[in-house]
DNA sequence: CTCTAAGTGTTATATTATTACATATGTAAT
DNA sequence: ATTACATATGTAATAATATAACACTTAGAG
């Protein structure tokens, strides 16, 4: 169908499939699974886990989201660049999580490994915490 | 049976299941997922992956194992104390695992953790590396 | 001995993720 | 425009990881 609009050269542009699973994780701000994204664009046309899977990889590799380990959960990157080094707070009590902006302490963590003479191609830093609201409560 | 053997006061003594899982990783060295474990024990009488699933559990609640989320894995702790903090490396390669040790690194999480005023209860450092073995070749 | 917490054994099922294969699309070079 | 190639798609089947539910047993404290 006339694909003659405006895609100019960006060969970067997303896919509708990686658009419509970035836009939900945008959307949320919050850590989504898988299925659960599956079950939310059933609508727009989504109807398999792989097609989920291979848009969240894609997204994945290009630093657009982070997968976060532990809770088998994706969330969209609010960093800039933070290219695939990852670090989140995670509550105990609530499952709230945040990534970390903090640059000092990214920074310290790549201060650090440098010091450890560890060649770190990338990192998954994944803390548990009582957030405030939980700790007030 | 004749349970008059010297198991004292420790209550903290495991059980049998608990006893082979921790065995077989500790024989191990290595990280180790729980439907191998599950293989590997059938032999012993294991026979549900629940049996597995359960000592798995129980032996991370004890610190003496940690679970390295980002593959699903199970590896004996070799620190005497770290409670459930666990820092890894992984050969982003071959897959090797290693806990790493070194204290100093550990401290400095800890410092810079204090430094960003966040209230840790436990953090898991995965840090994706090439190793010497496959940086060689 | 009795109570209780923790552990066991088993079946079934839920959740998370990948394999395989045929087809379609976008981009660049001819 | 035609070819070639990498990437993406759609679909069905299945693999891999983990938990729920339930009846029963064992170990240790009082």
């Amino acid at each position: 169908m006339s694909s003659t609009h405006t895609h100019s050269k960006k060969s970067r542009s997303l896919t509708k499939n990686q658009r419509i699973v970035l836009d939900l994780l945008q959307n949320s701000g919050e850590p989504l699974k898988a299925y659960f994204i599956l079950d939310s664009l059933k609508k727009e046309g989504l109807n398999s886990p792989l097609q989920v899977y291979r848009a969240l990889d894609k997204l994945v590799k290009l630093g657009k989201i982070h997968k976060i380990e532990s809770i088998n959960s994706f969330i969209i990157c609010n960093n800039s660049n933070c290219a695939s080094n990852t670090a989140f707070t995670i509550c105990e009590r609530c499952g709230k999580v945040k990534e970390i902006k903090n640059k000092h302490l990214k920074d310290s963590v790549s201060d650090l490994v440098k010091d450890n003479q560890l060649e770190i191609t990338r990192y998954n830093l994944e803390f548990y915490v009582l957030c405030k609201s939980c700790k007030i409560n």
